[in-house]
DNA sequence: TATGAATGAGTGTTCATTCAT
DNA sequence: GATGAATGAACACTCATTCAT
């Protein structure tokens, strides 16, 4: 419990603890959470570097000094949206037992999880043009990595003949990844279904595809 | 004398010019279709109006005789794609026959037509924030009434038992339309895919997640 | 009516006409004018573009409307100055009448004019540095050109034995054009000497210092 | 001797340093020798402090321990120069022979010592007007004094008759030292000449400007 | 119908400087 | 002596929009 701090494990004045607002949770981090938030509210050109600052109660010069550019401060979003949902995949993908459940289980998760960070989620495809062209190279790149982690579970079941294999494995990501993305664009934390029921479902309809 | 136009010099100097659809509309057309194509390539508000003019060969002062504002020019493409869209649902939904064909042939079109105008496609959901609140809402309505039309497509499969009922409805609109806007993301015109024949692959999946 | 232009010196609205601070001078006139009274006065890098247009009386808006950017503003100032000196250099070099004639009168000339555009001769060394690596790169080619045809010059009176020769031209040159460009540094309006007569001493000097 | 360099992080850890002649500042005067390299370099303006304490291996903190501010370190670099020119003058003036000789000597001396030290040459005249205004006004007045220094020795000639008097001495001050002030913009140290040759030759056109 | 000069509010960014430690 | 986080004012520049012509 008490989750917070994240780069310096060492913790900071933990002299008021659990406080409405977060009081003095590290600069860096309270930027990049009410960037993370407002750039998935307004989007990232809409949005003013005053604006982040002015909601992490600091000034821009603190801004600067923490990060390069207001394009940093993106790039620094998509670094961990990148690291935590590649770890969670590895984890899921390594995992005993037959290659079915795997599938199901870290479809499921990458759901589930996107839908817990729906605001990193908005951010990433809206957003990723106006990362800087390496970045954007390097976002891609790793991207396409987890992308290829994926296709090779698939691979591996249509291998087993458990999969069908008439479509590619590569088309079968690009279809379900649409429906990670998509999440965005409709899921509401005060709707119906739950994160988890939300997985299930489309976990479910992904094995069902894949029936041979 | 009679200065205008600035790039072409062809189609310039002609009074009525004799082509396509609107003859005496070629500056509106031209704009709409250059805003198109930048939007998509650098995003709505990395975009100038002075790039939008210059790439349609006209000046600042004729863009703003045809659209209201800039937001208007968004407006005006989101409008067509909408419009579009809901007349080839329609055509397909109300087409006769078996529903399980009509879901797979409106699925088939929908990704197919979607990757012919990719460009609108890459606009909608990465620019739709920059809209105002209530051309937002209007555009919402309007995708919702498509949402809608789609999803009682597939409710008439679950009612006659064609397709399982296990996931509502709504939800496999949510899953499936992922797949569609995700298309410009990945899809490029010099793969090894048809938009043809990634509908009917797409369509395919759908079907086969559906079975009872 | 009455179009009033922009850069050709043909007046503009006679209509107010010997008023005190220029009323309606062209606004990329009125510009350059004031940019070059800043610069001399508190140096390029101090002041601001705020400054200019204020003193200029237009805003911002106005200044890039003519100029692409602040240093664009000091390339014309030192593109004006270059070809104005070459010029002049051109017509007395070329003149009739024995060398050592020439080039008194060509060295009276530089110091005289330099001194009627004080400003303009403040700036030229003092700011060279802020000036684009490849604008600077033009600058001192045409510089270059322009001390070779004073070095020229030069070489001719030693050829014809009317200067020492055991001084390089080149060096000359050099020796000589410090004196031009000091100017701005120590000459006042309001001192005992004109420019022509600052002029006339100089030419002295250095003729008498070629005497073989 | 012992020339303790700059950038290594060696010398960094030592509390005494055991070199030259200030032990225990090698850090103000590690300052002083980034700072005017750098100014020299791109100008007063254009550089940061923090590419000046980034140079000399510290943090602006310290910078701002040794220096008020960054306008006192230019102020410092003026006042080595200021000081350092008058020692040399005063000496060279007051040796004894002819008045001739001691002009031709302090005048190859100071375009000599003005090579050997460009770069506090090149700031000293680019950079003057960055100075506070009272600041400004001693450097000024300490200049001023060198200047009557050097006119006074040409005065002395005048009298005894070896110079001719129809040009003000002050005027030949004025002339001479833009020869000198110039050598920032074209001397190089790989050029053909050494400083002592350029010195020589100065000396040289100088006296023969002046012959009666 | 169309121009283009001009506006004015806003942008991201820089930087000399301060101060608690 | 020295650090480095933080400030706050200034900076050059952009851009959608207006309007007289």
């Amino acid at each position: 419990m008490a989750r917070n701090g994240a780069r310096p494990p060492a913790a900071a004045t933990q002299d008021k603890p659990v406080d409405g607002t977060k009081p003095d949770e590290p600069v860096r981090q309270r930027l990049i959470a009410e960037a993370t938030r407002l750039f998935a509210e307004k989007g990232f050109e809409s949005t003013s570097v005053q604006e982040v600052v002015a909601a992490a109660g600091v000034t821009k010069g603190a801004m600067y000094h923490y990060f390069g550019s207001k394009d940093d401060l993106l790039q620094e979003i998509y670094a961990r949206v990148l690291r935590l949902q590649m770890e969670r995949l590895d984890r899921f993908a390594d995992a005993p037992g037959p290659v079915a459940g795997r599938v199901h289980a870290a479809a499921a998760d990458v759901i589930a999880t996107t839908i817990e960070n729906l605001d990193d989620s908005k951010i990433f495809f809206r957003s990723m043009h106006q990362l800087a062209p390496e970045t954007q190279k390097a976002v891609r790149a790793e991207r396409r990595r987890y992308h290829e982690r994926f296709r090779d579970l698939l691979a591996e079941g249509q291998r087993a003949g458990v999969f069908r294999d008439d479509v590619p494995a590569d088309l079968v990501v690009d279809f379900f990844f649409g429906s990670v993305h998509h999440l965005g664009t409709w899921y509401h934390a005060d709707g119906p279904l739950s994160g988890g029921e939300v997985g299930r479902h489309f976990a479910d309809l992904l094995l069902a595809s894949l029936r041979p």
